[in-house]
DNA sequence: TGTACATCAGTGAACGCGCGTTCACTGATGTAC
DNA sequence: TGTACATCAGTGAACGCGCGTTCACTGATGTAC
């Protein structure tokens, strides 16, 4: 049956709500669209009114992970290492381990859409992109004379210790759970050191 | 029919050989058994004569990836930064970047097998292990009174900067080839500045 | 060495299942009068 | 403001397809004599 535009809207948010989180947590081919749109209180038909297909849907949930993902970092003030220390802190911090639901969409979903066509692939590198852009802004420089280009690659290699050992820590966490948790430590000690 | 137990042998070889290139290059849930027995000149009926399960010949493919991929690392003499230093270059490459089927089992199956249950994770972090145990082995201690510990960090840190540097390398290279290739030589250079 | 036959690696049809997508239908919304 | 009805968001059955796994069967291997 019909129902009104706002509560429409309202659906099409918990369908994308619902896809972000599920595909952050089982990845894109670990769960079906029935699925999801269950989880999000609707039949896997509703869906095709409001998205082309599975991976238009799949790039929007993305998208909308990243907005949720990096909103910490961007209400950082630029300046803030306080702030900034306290987003490395979280991200590589056991909780965001074992919450791929709510966590970092690089983490969870890159490798995924590197093999991928489509629309994906362009959400994930415009968040990636937004991702550095956001670092390097609130990486303080340690060296002024710094040209442009060695700051970006900073931001570059912070973001790929963070992904990787993210990565690499949940991929042990259950069967070594002392080097989980030493990658984790051994990541956040050299970007805190390197920032001081 | 049956075939002779060397043929045998040959077969569960190129059965393995086959699933542990198709699946570093489409991901464990890209491909199903049938095509990739079919890949390695069987059906896929005869893989449950050699495998108790998908999870199971998936874990060994794994392995079998495992030994490969760091057999390059493992032959590097320790002390011979030279090799040490190919090695790092060559996993940094695009190269590297573009072809899974023959890459880092962590890069391209990590993320997917933290998700899993089953033997796959155990074969992943058994890898990961061997992994930072040969870079700890080969990289120069640059601070001779350093503990086991800083040494072990040391090693944890570096294959977290390559893996993520190379999974968001392949991410970002259908979209936006500068970035794709501005991750890899920034994480490069980083390892080859603190060798140094 | 030659023959008879038990063994067993590999084949391919069949299974139940979940996938993404389509579409005729339903019925509340919201507009036209 | 009240009524008639066109619109259209959502439903759920149905589609063809590929998945992992099983199993009766085939026929070459390799052993027993």
């Amino acid at each position: 049956m019909k129902v009104s535009k706002e509560q429409a809207e309202q659906n099409r948010s918990a369908l994308l709500d619902a896809a972000s989180r599920l595909y952050r947590e089982r990845g894109f081919d670990g769960i079906g669209v029935a699925q999801i749109a269950r989880e999000a209180g609707l039949t896997h038909g509703s869906l095709y009114g409001h998205f082309d297909s599975k991976e238009h849907y799949a790039a929007e949930a993305c998208a909308l992970a990243f907005v949720q993902g990096l909103s910490g970092l961007r209400q950082a003030e630029i300046g803030d290492d306080a702030a900034l220390g306290a987003f490395f802190r979280d991200y590589l911090s056991q909780r965001h381990r074992d919450d791929l639901a709510e966590g970092c969409a690089v983490a969870a979903l890159a490798a995924e859409s590197a093999r991928k066509d489509g629309p994906v692939p362009l959400t994930m590198t415009r968040g990636i992109e937004t991702f550095v852009k956001l670092l390097r802004e609130r990486m303080a420089d340690p060296d002024a004379d710094a040209d442009a280009a060695a700051s970006h690659d900073r931001a570059l290699v912070t973001l790929s210790m963070m992904v990787g050992g993210l990565i690499l820590s949940r991929a042990s966490a259950s069967v070594n759970a002392e080097l989980s948790v030493q990658v984790l430590s051994a990541v956040l000690n050299t970007i805190e050191e390197q920032g001081a």
